[in-house]
RNA sequence: UGACCCAUGGUGUAAUGGUAACACAUCUGAUUUUGGUUCAGACGUUUAAGGUUCGAGUCCUUAUGGGUCAACCA
């Protein structure tokens, strides 16, 4: 429920968790009432709506308690880390409409004050190498229900972990040969606490730091003390870090000695229906060519969205109203949907096209005679102006728009039958003519010059169709999107199952549609709504030569919601 | 034979211990030169059992259900 200030008595939103949080952490005075915040992507893949998610949390956190957000590449891992995916990354944070100013950092620019604070931990007693390979050292950590036991090497000498340390930065060893673990407790019921490991040996060429290092520290050894190291007060992160945090605290603890402090709190992640979201599927839906790439408009990526048509707007409207908490949950694709038709719905200008085409000749209308029409570009938007749309005495319907035998209900056209041409006339079907297959391939109608659109009070007629002058129209390919996948759920599967065999095989389909001609110099991304069918925009692809439109999302459809 | 987290309509998210609400979805109706939009309305909710209290979605206990953790990934 929305509460109102005490003293404004203006509405004001309902708090949620992380907001209560940050308020009593103001209250208290911890680390001088500040909020600092960080977006800590891994360059390893395109962003998605679920980064979004995050990205609006963090610096929507930070801008409405006037403190910062910070852009941080979480850069640990060479192996699977790129310099496309830190470009597109910045990209899609830019677009989404949030600026971290001078504040792009990496976990990278880190690294030699990190291999201090290791070699201090080493001093200190706390952290060894252990000179066993992977499965030795997983398999004496012991299972959750289970203790570990101990390394044969966790009571190294100081100095012996000190010269081993140094030699693994030196690049004496071959990957895989040590690590440096810390030393916590093989028996903590806390995996996380049994001697994890620091630093592994990695001879891979680092997108920012080339060949200066061949041992890389971990997630857990690097986040909290960048956070750090930045002045982050709140360190906000999915839930499955929820167990991460209590090492998150230990090292800060061994390592810095002040009364500031970041602290890690988790949320949950956003699932949406009918989709993916684990960076490896996602990876996986590229790499074997299920979709054109990461900005594929099926794709659930915030550049597959951009292209789509979607806007930042939609998106952060959407990041809203789903809200935070900690409880695990799968919001319906139709919110998302929902928030971009209500924003395009405001600055979309309409247009007519026709996707499916069918013939209609108006017998009783002068042959070559054009008539240009004025046509309102925005009935949402009092400034949107209005387009010239030409109109003669052979144009194109929708093919659904007419049926040979219709019910009661269609409010379209049939023989006999009297619809409105939008911003023209209305028309009455005198006959129609069919080919040897019986498909419809021509309508007779006439047309009453009384009804022409605009010149006062006249006679009402149930629809209103779209329609375009054949003559005039320009030729464009549409992409016709649905969702990418069948099941409401894809990642639920039998035993052994392929989330790949939920795919929707009619995600796309390519029509040739025939458009108005106002939307002739259209540039990529230009977006619109064809007026009755949904809003589209101008695919990337697209040139003047050659138009080609995205289906964005259609309007809704009561009618056809009817006939299901 | 573990630790930690979570549990409110179909889906999400709210509710100083004091009338369970908001959005989406669904369904009615009105308006409409988009079967769009807009407007009005309806439907439907506290996992269970105990306890504390004048009063519990909220606090306590237990149960049940769901999630996370056993990469030299993040």
């Amino acid at each position: 429920m929305n509460k109102t200030t005490e003293n404004s008595g203006e509405a004001t939103k309902s708090k949620n968790f992380l907001e209560m949080i940050i308020d009593n952490d103001i209250q208290k005075g911890k680390n001088e009432g500040r909020v600092h915040t960080r977006f800590p992507p891994e360059p390893n893949g395109y962003l998605h709506i679920g980064h979004a998610k995050s990205i609006c949390l963090n610096f929507g956190l930070a801008e409405k308690y006037n403190g910062k957000c910070n852009l941080r590449f979480d850069d640990t891992n060479p192996s699977k880390e790129e310099e496309e995916y830190v470009n597109s990354i910045m990209e899609d944070v830019k677009w989404l409409g949030f600026d971290w100013e001078d504040r792009l950092f990496y976990a990278s620019d880190y690294f030699d004050q990190l291999y201090e604070w290791a070699v201090k931990l080493i001093k200190d007693g706390k952290a060894y190498v252990d000179d066993q390979s992977a499965d030795l050292i997983s398999e004496q950590r012991g299972v959750p229900t289970r203790p570990g036991i101990d390394s044969p090497f966790r009571n190294r000498s100081v100095e012996e972990n000190l010269g081993l340390f140094e030699r693994m930065k030196a690049g004496e060893f071959p990957n895989g040969t040590h690590v440096l673990r810390a030393k916590i407790d093989m028996a903590s019921p806390n995996m996380h606490m049994r001697d994890p490991v620091l630093y592994r040996i990695m001879h891979s060429k680092h997108h920012r730091t080339g060949d200066k290092w061949c041992i890389y520290p971990m997630y857990d050894f690097a986040h909290g003390q960048s956070d750090y190291l930045e002045g982050i007060t709140h360190s906000i992160c999915t839930l499955e870090f929820e167990i991460h945090r209590p090492l998150y605290d230990w090292f800060l603890d061994q390592l810095i000695d002040t009364d500031y402090r970041p602290r890690q709190h988790e949320f949950a992640r956003l699932n949406l229906s009918y989709t993916v979201m684990s960076k490896r599927k996602l990876l996986e839906l590229v790499t074997e060519k299920y979709v054109s790439g990461w900005d594929d408009p099926r794709m659930p990526t915030i550049s597959g969205l951009r292209r789509r048509g979607y806007t930042p707007e939609a998106i952060r409207n959407f990041a809203d109203r789903v809200g935070v908490a900690k409880r695990e949950n799968v919001i319906d694709v139709g919110l998302l949907e929902f928030s971009v038709r209500e924003h395009l719905n405001k600055v979309a200008p309409r247009i007519f096209a026709v996707l499916d085409p069918l013939k209609v000749i108006i017998t009783n209308y002068p042959e070559g005679k054009t008539e240009d029409l004025i046509l309102e570009n925005n009935p949402e938007d009092p400034e949107g102006g209005n387009r010239v749309v030409p109109f003669s005495r052979e144009i194109l319907i929708e093919r659904d728009d007419f049926m040979e035998d219709p019910p009661n209900k269609f409010f379209r056209l049939g023989p006999g039958r009297e619809v409105r041409l939008k911003g023209a006339y209305i028309i009455k079907c005198e006959d129609y003519k069919k080919d040897e297959n019986g498909n419809v391939t021509e309508l007779y109608c006439t047309y009453d010059p009384e009804t022409k659109s605009g010149s006062g009070e006249m006679r009402k007629v149930k629809g209103t169709l779209h329609w375009v002058s054949e003559a005039e129209s320009v030729d464009a390919e549409i992409r016709i999107y649905d969702r990418l996948f069948m099941n409401e759920s894809p990642d639920d599967l039998e035993e052994g199952g392929d989330f790949k065999s939920n795919l929707n095989p009619e995600s796309l389909k390519i029509v040739k549609g025939k458009i108005e001609p106002s939307v002739k110099n259209a540039k990529p991304m230009d977006k619109f709504q064809f007026q009755r069918l949904g809003y589209y925009c101008v695919d990337l692809d697209s040139s003047a030569t050659k138009l080609i439109f995205n289906r964005t999302v259609t309007l809704k459809d009561t009618w056809a919601k009817m006939n299901k």
